[in-house]
DNA sequence: ACTAAATGTAAACGTTTGCTGACTTAGCCA
DNA sequence: TGGCTAAGTCAGCAAACGTTTACATTTAGT
């Protein structure tokens, strides 16, 4: 179900209003979808209430499935938000400068901001479609940080060179879970300095430049 | 609750015995543990119901209860096998040798046997307790991967090199929880022979063998 | 063979879950 | 101001959850 989300025909699409107003559909909605991908990324799908949720944005409950359909659809909606905010930041690197970017996104950037996108991705809820959103990120990502080191699509010997590119990205998603959720020490109280060096090594490792 | 299993007095605690009994308390925990650890290690904690598990091992629901005290406690099992299994391979690994072992786990050997130990150490219960155990587990892999590679507890710069530990370890996660849960391909087909070359690579880049 | 303990079964318990429907309040324009 | 619609509230449902309780069957010692 790709239900629409009924956002309200404001007619300023940008810019701030000067003085919030109390009601504010789109911002109730990003509320909710910041909380719901905090919540999400740490606790994991199943762990996570609806009710949680909504106290964590300062709403009721029952405009989770008012904006999102369902819980599930709320999922589906961060996955999505996490790809786009992804490919943005991976889209845009510079080949050379992809180990800093991705220790940039682990180490957080901002508290608890863009490191949660990444420990998102291997958040399952059992769902197909969930499923579906979150393969097509992983593997556009994959064959961007790829193709950022030489690989080009259906090159016969191209295989080995996307697989290290998984891999490579599957070591910076294990690294923000083990910080983030598990806590893991010295790793969790690293710096994006303290990360970068090592990331580097492990991604010219996997992928030399050329 | 560190609850003592009722383990049966059974007076062969070595050797199997002649004929299966039709009742066997020992065998009936090990079923639970089996299948608890797989769908722990696959769908989550929460995402896992005990009736679930029970119904994978072809047991009655309230032997959980039974043996384990409770789902936590069950889980708790779970985590001390996969630190014990860890440690047992981690532990009589030569330095050299490190990379091939962990492909090896990450692979499977033998379908979907060690590959869940390692998955399973990045579901979290929420529980405390649960959290300490795999903590435990986590820093003495790391301690015992970083020593395989230089590393002396206590060494003023040492702390980088436990980080680094810590990193190829969450590399190593990583990568198994992508194949056994995401499935993304071609990450989640490629062979131990497939993946030892790149694990290798990583490895080595993180931890220089001296 | 008899008995007591060990092991397994079935049904139900109270709680929590995601979700819904009827209701109230705020915003906006005539 | 009055009224209409978007936005938010509230109480509660049905299903699923972990756990417990009372009962049945098997095992082992004598």
């Amino acid at each position: 179900m790709t239900a629409e989300t009924p956002v309200p025909a404001t007619g300023d699409t940008a810019g701030e209003p000067a003085h919030r107003r109390r009601r504010d559909a789109a911002e109730t909605r990003q509320l909710l979808l910041d909380a719901a991908r905090q919540r999400f990324a740490r606790d994991g799908y199943a762990a996570t209430t609806v009710r949680d949720i909504a106290d964590d944005a300062g709403v009721n409950v029952a405009l989770i499935s008012r904006y999102f359909t369902s819980k599930e659809g709320l999922f589906e909606a961060c996955l999505r938000a996490a790809g786009d905010e992804l490919g943005r930041t991976t889209g845009q690197t510079p080949a050379d400068r992809v180990p800093e970017a991705i220790a940039r996104h682990i180490a957080g950037l901002g508290a608890a901001g863009l490191s949660s996108q990444l420990a998102l991705l291997l958040r399952s809820s059992g769902d197909a479609e969930a499923d579906d959103i979150r393969r097509g990120v992983l593997v556009r990502s994959s064959e961007q940080l790829a193709a950022a080191r030489g690989w080009r699509p259906g090159e016969p010997d191209s295989q080995q060179l996307l697989l290290r590119a998984q891999m490579a990205l599957a070591a910076g998603i294990g690294v923000a879970v083990l910080r983030s959720s598990i806590r893991l020490e010295p790793l969790s109280s690293a710096t994006e300095h303290d990360l970068v060096g090592p990331l580097r090594d492990l991604v010219d490792a996997l992928l030399p430049p050329h």
